[in-house]
DNA sequence: GCCTCCTGTGTAATCGATTGCAGTCGTGTT
DNA sequence: AACACGACTGCAATCGATTACACAGGAGGC
């Protein structure tokens, strides 16, 4: 079970490694016959270009790495599978890492991909903060693009939605709806995602007239659980708000099934939204309203990023990019106002 | 931006690669001294090991690729995430591949990751015949490990759960609780997950005396629409089962919703059941009565037989090693016997 | 008839880390 | 004092594919 290595076919065809590496490759000129001989003697051998050998002459893998907060958040998921379909579009591949919501275990998993010499690197932040130092330290390294979350301080391309202006669709519609006062359930102020949708909340309800009562901003992490604590609390003080504005659906899944449990009628007695629109969004009783982020185009923008920072010399960066797409308010049962 | 490599640390330190090697890699004598010099001049120029370099040289890459028909299904995420822990533990990384439910995609990523001289594979295969050919021509390459679902007429190792002791369990429960006749909703019969599933379920509905309709066995896929759609599909039919047995907890999904969108009483008037013990089955209205797959377990066997497997000199491989866990059912709220 | 140019092929260097072999220098032994 | 042995260290080969360069031979131009 001898791995067949070039010279074995080389030896084979009668012809020099160089001939071979040619035919296969598809680079330089090779008389048709000889082609032939080539492709047969590879055929019989079964041989398979060592990627590791080629990478380390091309000094290119045509492998992105990724990492991301954790795997099992189907958000990230979801981006996951929509990176990976448009790098299979400029045939690349891509290294998954899962950073596990720790800087540190995404500071080691950076390290790891910048030995292992990725072409780039996608990466969404666990932490506003402490993820600073190792994905400025890699960015100077590699060609990186911030996805979705992004880190304060660095200076590298960033890639997500407007959560600001997203949050203002969702407040209007629940104004609409009827909301005077709201609640706001998020993970804490670590990362951007919670920072910025948090921001537009609190922007939007002041402008509206919401009421933003302090002990109504519960803060946690993404979590179905961490939604069923908040909402089981803000039932707990008695006196409810109008509406729960939750910083992820998995939180809002968690506060919609704790409002069943305690008989609280969504949207009823108080409407709830969620943002990502995952899959089991629109599973849950009642069906969530959310915020529909254009993954495809996110991915499709890093990628694009990407290839043209690895395209520009080292030196030579231009501005980092920052492209905030507009994301879309998907109106479902959890909330009153209709479309 | 250029990388540091071994040979500028050497020059810095005054002495040879070699002895810059022996250092950082700890092997073989290195008086105190240099060894002093030698990691002031690697810190210095912070510099890091080129892994592919060095996987060349020691034709080891300390990598090992997974395969799952889809990295959007709960059930395979969670997989992926204890077989990365399972890995960490032996300092080894994870090479993942998404096989999107297709033969002829898990076959080019298979060859991809013998190209990568990854250490070892482990793989769900998605088809139960079409994925035979490139898992076996793969298995002749490295060490594989089949996981979870297996492919016919392959001698690989596998790891995964007793899927008709696991049913057994399932409809000795939904006997318990009064169902007399029951309905399947799977995935079409050509991975061995729902084949077993389906041959457990049968086995015991006759055992048992349970009626059940060749109308009433369901096969499409693993999703939640499949499962609206089947349940749909029942119900139109007039005269409910007592029971509706789901090969994932995707369709159980989906049945159930179907059931709350018809009206139609869960477990009241149909008992549900569903496979996996996703995190959303608990969410759902009712939560899910489920079968709990031992991923933890599963995934270390299959680590532990992946490096045993590479252990081996490459012919004397011994009978391959077929293990079953046995799963646990955990009772909710959408059966009606209390355990 | 001679020179140029192009096609086709081989030789050997290269990517960066590792390691077998050999050589150097001390220390200890007899 | 000669020798043996061990601790260090360096040289150079190696992993496998790619490619710059060299060279052979044939076609075409003058």
């Amino acid at each position: 079970m001898q791995r067949v290595t070039i010279a074995q076919v080389a030896e084979r065809a009668g012809v020099s490694t160089a001939t071979v590496s040619r035919v296969l490759s598809g680079r330089g000129p090779v008389s048709a016959g000889v082609q032939r001989k080539v492709r047969k003697a590879a055929d019989e051998l079964g041989y398979q270009v060592n990627s590791i050998a080629r990478a380390l002459r091309n000094s290119r893998t045509d492998t992105v790495g990724m990492v991301v907060p954790s795997i099992s958040n189907p958000f990230f998921t979801s981006l996951v599978e929509s990176v990976e379909h448009a790098l299979g579009r400029e045939g690349k591949e891509l290294f998954l890492c899962d950073a596990r919501s720790d800087p540190e275990v995404e500071a080691r998993r950076l390290a790891t991909l910048v030995a292992r010499n990725v072409d780039g690197i996608i990466v969404s932040p666990s932490h506003g903060t402490l993820s600073g130092a190792a994905v400025q330290e890699t960015a100077g390294r590699l060609p990186l693009v911030q996805l979705d979350r992004f880190v304060g301080g660095t200076s590298t391309d960033w890639v997500g939605v407007d959560d600001v202006a997203a949050m203002r669709q969702v407040m209007d519609h629940l104004h609409a709806g009827g909301a005077r006062s709201a609640a706001f359930a998020g993970s804490l102020l670590t990362n951007s995602s919670t920072e910025q949708r948090f921001a537009g909340f609190r922007r939007r309800a002041e402008d509206l007239g919401i009421a933003v009562d302090p002990d109504r901003i519960l803060l946690g992490d993404y979590s179905v659980e961490w939604g069923e604590t908040a909402a089981a609390r803000l039932i707990a003080a008695g006196d409810l708000p109008d509406a729960i504005v939750c910083a992820d659906d998995l939180i809002a899944l968690g506060v919609t099934r704790a409002c069943r449990a305690h008989g609280v009628d969504v949207p009823g007695r108080v409407q709830v939204t969620g943002y990502d629109n995952i899959e089991f969004s629109r599973l849950s009783e009642p069906a969530l309203t959310t915020v529909d982020q254009p993954r495809e185009r996110i991915a499709a923008e890093a990628v694009r990023l990407l290839a043209a920072a690895a395209g520009e010399a080292a030196g030579d960066r231009g501005p980092s990019a920052h492209i905030a797409l507009v994301p879309t308010l998907v109106i479902r049962e959890s909330t009153r106002a209709r479309a």
